[in-house]
DNA sequence: AAGCAATTCAACCGCGGTCCG
DNA sequence: TCGGACCGCGGTTGAATTGCT
């Protein structure tokens, strides 16, 4: 019998428009994240409590980086994804400016077709190669009971590494850079500020104010392109974002929305520095923006696992990552 | 330039887990 | 202890965009 659904009629659906993203934001701002069913009625919203909290975690939520991945994360979603399977809030966890849904887009569209190719680059070289295939629905039985065992004696190691006292000092010092990766280079605080998010808001609204959309959808690809370009530096900071823009009825939106939200500047484009910055309501989600402490617990052991290999530079670094997998699992 | 195919990614859907009265 | 409400997750969809012919 299955649970009615739990959006009644009448919600909204597709795309979200800047003003809905706004009235999200600024309730958030207020009240905080969370305690999703009260959003839609406290905000008049037309949209029903997942779509917001899908909204803000996938998109709104400060500290996230869009844009391209980096070789690291890339490398860190090959091996994560090798070592949890699909389960993409957990290799989420340890790239806390990705969300879980753009990991998985990530892993869809491009890195499960590029590993495959590279698989059937290696076919014919070993057996154990051509099983490990990153879609995995062909995992015999026992390969899959074998790669569970893996998981759990990591998760038990993780876990006695975590409860003995100076590991998790330890960890507590060695929280890994916003960037998701060890502290080699300078340490960016993993928080971010609430700005950020509203930062990508107000570029997005002044953009879209100066070219009014004609119908929502092209608000919508507006919202993507800015989102999109919004944390990434070397796109958004040549863009003339600065331009101030009125609405049709000559009123500054933007400049409103600044006040609003009371960040000092629209111009500083890399949310990723502007964490240091933090602003007293920032701090309200800080917690948001980072991961549960518990699923950092196995990062130690990860970070040493995945940067080690890191370590052993050269082209052939995927390739062997696959095949230390496999030798791994097989 | 137009039409079609492929790709991308934001958003939706449904299920399982957890919380709480 | 039970059942309902809520939350979070992974899989899937489909509109928008990009690339190709």
């Amino acid at each position: 019998m299955g649970r009615p659904p739990c959006c009644d009629k009448g919600v909204k659906k597709g795309p979200w428009t800047p003003e809905e993203d706004i009235i999200l934001v600024s309730y958030i701002q207020e009240h905080g994240p969370g305690n999703w069913r009260a959003v839609p009625t406290n905000t008049g919203l037309l949209r029903c409590s997942k779509s917001c909290r899908l909204r803000w975690t996938n998109y709104l939520r400060p500290g996230i980086k869009r844009g391209n991945f980096t070789d690291h994360e890339e490398k860190m979603i090959i091996h994560l994804q090798a070592l949890l399977g699909n389960r993409w809030a957990a290799i989420a966890s340890y790239l806390p400016q990705r969300t879980d849904n753009d990991i998985k887009n990530y892993w869809n569209t491009y890195l499960k077709k590029k590993l495959s190719k590279l698989q059937a680059g290696l076919e014919g070289n070993s057996h154990s190669r051509e099983e490990f295939s990153s879609s995995q629905p062909t995992m015999s039985r026992g390969q899959w009971e074998r790669r569970l065992q893996t998981d759990i004696r990591m998760a038990k190691q993780a876990l006695s590494e975590a409860l003995s006292p100076e590991k998790s000092t330890s960890l507590t010092d060695q929280k890994p850079s916003s960037s998701g990766f060890p502290s080699t280079t300078k340490q960016v605080p993993q928080t971010s500020t609430y700005a950020s998010s509203t930062e990508n808001i107000s570029r997005l609204l002044k953009s879209w104010m100066r070219n009014p959309p004609k119908r929502t959808k092209m608000a919508q690809s507006e919202v993507s392109n800015l989102y999109t370009t919004g944390t990434d530096s070397a796109s958004s900071e040549g863009t003339p974002l600065s331009t101030t823009s009125a609405n049709n009825n000559g009123i500054d939106l933007s400049e409103a929305f600044e006040s609003l939200f009371g960040f000092e500047s629209f111009e500083s484009s890399n949310s990723d520095f502007s964490q240091s910055n933090m602003s007293p309501e920032a701090s309200l989600f800080q917690d948001e923006s980072n991961p549960d402490p518990s699923a950092q617990l196995p990062l130690s052991l990860l970070e040493k696992w995945l940067f080690d290999e890191g370590a052993a530079q050269g082209k052939e670094v995927l390739s062997d990552m696959i095949l230390d997998e496999s030798a791994d699992f097989f």
